[in-house]
DNA sequence: AACTCGTGGAG
DNA sequence: TCTCCAAGAGT
């Protein structure tokens, strides 16, 4: 029975020959890079982002020895840049360790930050062949549906690990744990999963009972609050001020817009002026109304009212950010930006351009 | 244990 | 348009 599921499975995996740029790759430089750009993120998302990587960084020293905006940069939009900030601090640790390269060992892979349970197990399987299984959403929902797991999905990964430990070939434990995640990725999908042509069915108590859209059980969603933003695009002499935040937290040592929320009552242009000299210690003045952009994180969503300021006294100090720069509009795509502020270049700049 | 971390695709 | 959630990890 357990034998029948590994079997069926690889026989559909091999059957696939699902190919992605660092499948079958002998590099562990290159498994490392992926299974940390894929946490929380779509195969056909991660693919241009890794080739480019490969490309701007082609060993592990090339990223150690990287300043971090140009770690950023090549992360840009690509989110969670927490991973990128601990994929170079590992690249620096593997440098100055493991002399260079990926270790073959789980504890000291797992000891590397920005490296859990599901990347360490990934990697060792994949690169190295060790017969660890990988847990991730997709191997979670088909092992739930499997035999009908009904604890909430944050309680069970460890359930789920130890039940595939004693199902995971030994010689090919790599295309095991890839052959579930494609499954469940191809397949055994959240909804509406192709079961009729599921190579599982036959083993699968969710598809026998149709109770597969019960599994695996959700857990509670909390509600997303809504902020009120304003941010300054401020000139002085044909360049715009800004500034980069803190290397910790939401965007860390991404660079933005000087601005931030608004208070009780505040309108836009005020919220502005007071940032600024909050964050920078620069007085500004607001002058033309650019644009209002929408824009949604996890944990909340913003609707960000944008202006086109002009400077008027102070030097620019950093009391709530990590650095600041005057910048030439054109110079701006050198720098990693979020999201909501690519969203405002072509607006904020467009009139610029055509002088 | 519950929160915090982005963004884009799918429905 | 709106909601859900994805090759999770750190705190």
């Amino acid at each position: 029975m357990k034998r029948q599921l590994s079997s069926n499975l690889l026989k559909w995996y091999d059957s696939e020959k699902i190919s992605l740029p660092w499948r079958n790759s002998a590099n562990a430089y290159h498994i490392f890079l992926s299974e940390v750009m894929l946490q929380q993120t779509q195969v056909n998302t991660v693919i241009p982002y890794f080739q480019r990587w490969i490309q701007a960084f082609p060993t592990i020293k090339d990223v150690a020895q990287a300043p971090l905006d140009h770690i950023l940069k090549q992360w840009e939009g690509l989110g969670y840049y927490s991973r990128a900030r601990n994929f170079h601090k590992s690249c620096q640790i593997i440098c100055e360790k493991f002399s260079g390269e990926i270790p073959n060992n789980i504890e000291a892979i797992s000891s590397l930050p920005g490296i859990g349970p599901y990347s360490a197990a990934a990697v060792m399987s994949i690169a190295f062949h060790h017969p660890l299984p990988a847990v991730d959403a997709n191997v979670l929902r088909i092992v739930s549906r499997l035999h009908l797991l009904s604890a909430p999905v944050s309680t069970l990964t460890g359930k789920v690990a130890s039940l595939l430990s004693e199902i995971i070939p030994k010689n090919r434990a790599g295309d095991f744990n890839q052959a579930m995640m494609d499954l469940g990725r191809v397949i055994c999908t959240n909804r509406n999963p192709k079961c009729d042509i599921c190579p599982l069915n036959i083993c699968c108590k969710a598809y026998a009972k149709n109770l597969t859209h019960a599994f695996p059980k959700k857990n509670a969603k909390p509600l997303k609050p809504v902020y009120k933003i304003a941010v300054g695009v401020i000139w002085r002499d044909g360049d715009i001020l800004i500034s980069r935040r803190k290397e910790e937290g939401l965007l860390g040592g991404l660079w933005e817009f000087p601005g931030g929320k608004l208070l009780p009552g505040e309108t836009a242009e005020n919220c502005i002026v007071r940032e600024v000299q909050e964050e920078l210690g620069v007085v500004v003045q607001t002058t033309e109304f650019i644009k209002q952009i929408k824009h949604s994180y996890t944990h909340f969503s913003i609707i960000m009212d944008a202006y086109h300021c002009k400077y008027i006294s102070g030097e620019p100090r950093c009391y709530q950010c990590s650095d600041w720069r005057w910048i030439e509009p054109e110079d701006i795509s050198m720098l990693p930006f979020p999201k909501a502020n690519h969203k405002l270049f072509q607006h904020a700049f467009a009139k610029e351009e055509l002088c």
